[in-house]
DNA sequence: TTTGCCCTTGATGAATTTATTACTAGTTGA
DNA sequence: TCAACTAGTAATAAATTCATCAAGGGCAAA
């Protein structure tokens, strides 16, 4: 599970980012509007938290923008106490619960998990890899590098797919033949080779950080490093 | 609107129902858990807030009686300050949200029209889609592009719904057959890609916007870009 | 029953993707 | 360093996959 939090104060930042990591998150941070916005409409996230006072665009707003795009995404408001109009503007402008600070971290993780169970019932969430900047959408079935749109044909996919749930492990071309081609005799080809160049071609080309290796006389790997 | 109130303080009672009733709302009051149980199983509410603290079953108990028998009601919970055990609790019994004792009238009004609108179309218009200038409306299922109103068939609606539901996300024939056509099998047949042309014909053709998409080995994809 | 619309099928050529080949560039180890 | 091997690239031929059209069947309303 994803989670993007959007707050400036390092200490509220410090405890939900532990408390939740603990219950097994995975929780991305935004220190102020701006990269929050770009986050949460470049990336994949299951919830967002907002913090409506926040440098750059206010949570209100940015509220607003990220339900226009990802309506599906449910968004928990962090308040400071009394500013009970905010509260009421928040939840006009789609978010879906808030909080008052200060808060017990037992309350915010009640209700994220309140919103999960609810948002899960009707949609189910995307399942999705990252590697560095590059984003897999393996239920979407589109590819990201960094906020550029990646379009793949079918076995470029499919090949991407097989070296990224295997990230970090060297794949044989015979592997690779098995796996994304279905044959697992007729060594006399070199396709593998002939699509990673394409793939290379579309996601490493423009990136200085590379993601598809070889590791010459064993096949390729991808990995970040 | 009928709303039940079951609460035995005298101030909190008076405040609620006077500032519910100002705003339109039908509040009933129940001063122990017995009555409300009573009440809550045999009237028609739209809504129900609980406090935990009764005299009689309380509020927890009374939250899992009710969310048994009319799973479809939405609950809130009233809690006194620090008691955040009760608030998780009273969560994961099915409450749909809570307020911490003493709160602003304001922020009880913005909760119960958050969850009178998540729970029924009641208070909230209908439900719309939106896809750059192309505008569905399921509640409705009429589709406008600009303020060109256009005319479907049953199965043309049926399939852009279906596109627009998962916009973003590349959808194979056969999720596509599975969703509009209710077929599983059979895979022998082109339906789907007459049906897109049809769609497209109606949609897309005479604007420079694109928004129906082939994937190529792949399917087709609903998007702005 | 007939009419008219809606849905489905199959066929066609066009477009795109895929696989192969042949060649060049790069790497390794004696 | 040089051969021998391995990997990368471009061009092209083969194979899929798509868009579109026209025709036929089914069903409901007149």
């Amino acid at each position: 599970m994803n989670l993007l939090l959007v707050e400036d104060e390092p200490n509220v930042v410090s405890v939900v980012v532990r408390g939740l990591a603990a219950e097994g998150f995975n929780v991305s941070v935004a220190p102020d509007g701006n990269t929050g916005e770009k986050m949460a409409l470049t990336n994949h996230f299951d919830l967002i938290i907002l913090d409506i006072m926040l440098p750059g665009i206010n949570g209100l707003e940015l509220c607003k923008i990220i339900k226009k795009e990802k309506p599906n995404v449910p968004i928990i408001m962090l308040t400071a106490l009394g500013s009970t109009e905010n509260v009421v503007a928040g939840l006009d402008n789609g978010a879906d619960d808030y909080l008052i600070k200060p808060f017990k971290f037992a309350e915010l993780f009640a209700r994220i998990r309140m919103l999960l169970r609810r948002y899960n019932g009707s949609v189910n969430p995307d399942q999705v890899i990252n590697i560095s900047d590059l984003q897999i959408n393996l239920t979407a079935k589109n590819v990201k590098r960094g906020d550029q749109e990646i379009t793949l044909t079918a076995t470029e996919y499919r090949l991407l797919e097989f070296l990224a749930k295997n990230k970090s492990k060297i794949l044989s071309r015979i592997d690779i033949l098995e796996n994304v081609w279905d044959i697992d005799f007729n060594l006399g080809t070199n396709v593998v080779d002939v699509y990673v160049n394409y793939l290379r071609k579309k996601i490493d080309k423009n990136s200085d950080q590379k993601l598809i290796h070889t590791a010459v006389g064993l096949g390729y790997v991808m990995k970040e490093a």
